[in-house]
DNA sequence: AAATAATATTAGTATATTCGAATGTGGGGG
DNA sequence: CCCCCACATTCGAATATACTAATATTATTT
C-alpha cells in the first residue's frame, strides 16, 4: 500500500490568504479599517492612489472575504471581516521590525 | 505647508515579507521546520516537489531572512529564524478556518 | 582523481499580478 | 430628466513569479 501522500491543499488555501496580504496598498486599507469603517473616497484620499486602483484592491479583498461592505446612500463603507485579520498583519509587521532590529544590531558592531 | 503624506514604506517592507509566506511550498516548508531542522533532502521527499523547485523556494526564504542554515558534511541543514515566523502562519490559517467555518455554515441554513 | 551524493544556480518559458486609462453603473439633487 | 458624484469594471501593457530542464558546485567515497 502507498505511504499517506503529504498534503498541500491546506497550503495552497493558506497561500491564496497570504497573498491577498501581500500588497502594500493593501496592508495600507486594512491597517486604516483597523480604526473603524471608511469610505472608498476617504481610503483613495489617505493611500494617494487612485480610486481605480484603490477600487480594484478593494474588489480582491471583498473576493477573499477579508473585507465587508455597507451602502449608505451613494457611499459604500469598507470594514474588516474579522479582527484577526490585522492581528495576522500585526505579526507580520512584528516579524519585519525583528528583522530590522536584528539588522541594526549588526550594524552596531561593524562601526563599534 | 504641505500636511505629511502618507507613508507607504512600512507597508511595502511589510508586503515584501508577506508575498516570501505566500506560496503553498513555501508555507509548507516553514510548517515542516516549525518541527525542528531538516535537510534540503527530507523537505524535498515529504513535499514531493523537484529539488531544483525546493532549492528555489529555500534560497528567497534565505534571502528574506526567513530561514537560516548549517552545514554537516554534504548536507544543509534548515531552520526557522525566528518563532515568529510560524507564529504568523498560525493566524493566517486561523483566517482561514474561520472562513471555512462562516461558509459551513452557510451552508448548513440553506440545507435546513 | 573519478564517481557519486547533496544542494545551488541559470535559462527559458508559461502564467499571474499590477496599474493606468477608459468606460460603466446607480443614486441623489437640481 | 439630466448631471454629477461615488464607486466598479474592463482592457491592455508592463512587470513579477514559478516551474522545468539543464548545468554548476561542493563534499564524500572509492
Amino acid at each position: 500500500m502507498a505511504e499517506p501522500k503529504f498534503d498541500m491543499t491546506i497550503y495552497e488555501l493558506q497561500a491564496k490568504i497570504s497573498k491577498t496580504l501581500a500588497h502594500p496598498i493593501r496592508l495600507a486599507i486594512l491597517h486604516i479599517l483597523k480604526d473603524g469603517e471608511k469610505t472608498v473616497n476617504e481610503l483613495t484620499e489617505t493611500i494617494g492612489a487612485s480610486q481605480s486602483n484603490i477600487s480594484q484592491h478593494l474588489a480582491l479583498l471583498r473576493q477573499r472575504e477579508i473585507v465587508e461592505t455597507r451602502k449608505d446612500g451613494s457611499n459604500i463603507f469598507y470594514r474588516l471581516s474579522s479582527p484577526k485579520i490585522s492581528k495576522a498583519c500585526d505579526i507580520v509587521r512584528e516579524v519585519l521590525l525583528e528583522q530590522l532590529n536584528k539588522r541594526q544590531e549588526i550594524m552596531k558592531n561593524y562601526s563599534s
